[in-house]
DNA sequence: GATGAATGAGAATTCATTCAT
DNA sequence: GATGAATGAATTCTCATTCAT
């Protein structure tokens, strides 16, 4: 009898989290999809199934959902992100993996990943989101790496940090640019063995022991010039030992 | 007082070229202060002096505008660059003679590089318009230096090409990436001496002479071999020989 | 002059039906009085009382609200319509009301048939739209009285009802052109008269009683062969008959 | 050394009469393809090689171009009608002649005729244009011809002049409007046929010969009559006559 | 006779956001 | 908490026509 009822009209009254949810993941379909201007809040709202209104009950504006979105997407992408590192062992396996997982990201989502370097990047409002905090904190730990091969002697101890860190990064969104547009593929695997080689190559202390990447050449020979000449390699750990 | 002050404003009738010239100098500055999509024909019209349909007399669309500015800013940044380039010797100077290039580009007209990263680049008509072509040849030039360092024996044989592309390329813009949105600073020249180093490094044969930039610490050690045991490495490829 | 009344000029916020009823009123309004292409969507708007904006909120195009015009024009004009005709008994009556009818309405309304006949009907749109359906049922309606004529043996089995349909409303539209034009008048009444005698008897079977329409001579001549002969027409096509 | 050559401009200075001629061709062309609204000057002074400024030294505006199309559209049309119906004889072959003519010209070329119906005749232009006076004449005749077979006693003396003209013309129009729009087919042979015969019966006499159109069972009641009661018809062939 | 640059007013349409209910 | 009608300003683009050269 009632016109309410029959009308079919979703009033369904969520918690607040799970609209908010819901929101989110309706906004993030949609600007996946058509891209952060084309989207409109309209679409969102009705795809949600609720109207305009109620979108700004939970985000000020659709700037803001976007970031919300984003940051969301982050989370999500960083959840594990230490405990998985903790596994890996040597600096050439911690590279590579967080290499990899770079890539990996972005050839999971690209459409995601287009929202971040075109639009919440460039925008005014990123350095206020916890987004570049995040990205603060995954790019120390990625210096960090660094900072230990050199510790171990692996690297030069003259290593421009900076310079590396946008290699790495800047590398990887380069080389997955054409697939985030929608054309060509590229391997995540592939590329960060690649990359991993150049930059661990690149950094690498010229005396050093280049294990998994540089064929033994330079290692065999540094280890007959001990045997030969009684010498031991100055490198800072003395890894090679006393009865050595 | 004259009704033909009052009526035609400005009827300045100037031939194509020039006007032509003079909307893109407008539309570039607009372009660039605002941002494509916060820049409105109306402004750029207005600017020029001219009423909005004259601007579509000239350019079939805003977008093609946007297309006509960047490929001109392209046209002049490259006029003059293979001259330039011919006049450096050397694998390690030319690599950065470019990578110096593209830094200073994108230091000397940050906003014009936004545009083009990410306006045109993202953009449907990206592969339609001659940056695309004008890129595909800058590339080429590229990497054509990197096999002449093959070639020469200085780089390895086995060189992931297009990871050095996306390196160079994608290393330059992601550490511009803050002076793009007018946060910070960079030095091309400090930059490209570490980018240079860097990948040089990365991609140098393992027995070749690293002369510039690596200390030659391996090189010492090998030739300190080669003395005390009579042996001459043979070259990458036949590294495990004999007796060894 | 409180800040309300200047702002909100007329927030007035009626319900969809009645806002789309009011939308609709003025726009038939104004497409009647200026043509389809010279209405503006601002002026109508504006004589709504609300923005430009707000028909689009209804409307998806102005050409859609042109359809939504004529559409609930055309349910209007037939609502009453299949009930009227039950009223009327006879081939040459129901014939004849119907084009009285379609008559009626061009001369009742003939900006709006105007409207139809050269905006709508050339577009498109037509085929999509519910007055192409509700047209051919209007169609049917019609020739299915020819029909019935046929089956009462009224009309020549042979008709070609395509043509009879096109004489009928290629007619009355014709006749009515110069008055939607507005120029000159016609009188629905004398022309639905006319119209159906020259269709009646177009039609009309030779032997056939044609009653109200032809003067009754053939009528008068066969019932005087019938006296005379004692014979009866034995219907069209034995028409060869004995002694002849 | 001439910039102006080198260009290829076609300054070609054509006598007046031929660029008319010229300019009206392509405008027909244009009109045809697109329709009125939709073409555009520039395209039309573009396809013929003019600027849009020369079309304005031989029409004043577009719609006096459009105008100017459709008058020689008719009076090619019209150019050798009366020879044609010269040598047509007979009432029915006449009106049958006269309504082929016109569905034939519908057939021939839709878009023209489109132009006519949808764009001219609705337009306040229309009564001044020659087309109407054309129109005009070309109707005179065609009611000439019933005349004549009143005059003839072929048809009831009390015939509705208007309303036959209505109906052919109007059937006709009506007839080929889908055609027009692209959709469906007609026969104007077998249109014309039974336009012609429907409009036949209906206006002939009661009494009179239908020859060709009506098979002749009226005619034969009406002998047996004559034959029986020793009357005669009085109409004017009597052809008949004597033996029968 | 021809050019073609410039006009200028207006067109439809879009959409994030607000707020009375 | 949710609705959804209304805003309103801005936006790109169109095009017949004019007129200085």
């Amino acid at each position: 009898m009632s016109p309410r009822a029959s009308r079919g009209r979703r009033r369904e009254r969520l918690p607040r989290a799970e609209r908010v949810a819901e929101i989110m993941r309706v906004a993030r379909e949609v600007f996946c999809d058509k891209g952060y201007a084309q989207a409109s809040t309209a679409q969102i709202a009705a795809q949600v199934g609720v109207v305009e209104g109620t979108l700004y009950r939970y985000f000020p504006s659709k700037r803001q959902l976007l970031v919300g979105v984003i940051e969301a997407f982050y989370e999500s992408i960083f959840a594990d992100y230490e405990q998985q590192l903790q596994g890996v062992r040597g600096t050439w396996n911690r590279l590579r993996f967080l290499i990899w997982k770079h890539l990996s990201v972005l050839h999971g989502d690209p459409a995601m990943c287009r929202l971040i370097i075109h639009e919440l990047r460039p925008s005014p409002q990123y350095r206020q989101s916890s987004v570049y905090k995040l990205n603060q904190l995954y790019t120390q730990r990625t210096l960090a790496i660094v900072k230990e091969g050199i510790a171990r002697g692996e690297f030069e101890a003259q290593v421009p940090l900076r310079i590396v860190r946008d290699m790495i990064f800047g590398c990887a969104e380069h080389h997955s640019w054409a697939y985030l547009r929608g054309e060509g593929r590229f391997s995540p695997d592939e590329a960060a063995d690649a990359i991993t080689n150049l930059i661990y190559r690149g950094l690498a202390r010229a005396g050093a022991d280049k294990a998994a990447t540089v064929a033994g050449s330079v290692q065999r020979l540094e280890r007959a010039v001990q045997r030969l000449e009684g010498l031991r390699t100055p490198g800072r750990q003395r890894r090679g030992a006393a009865k050595c």
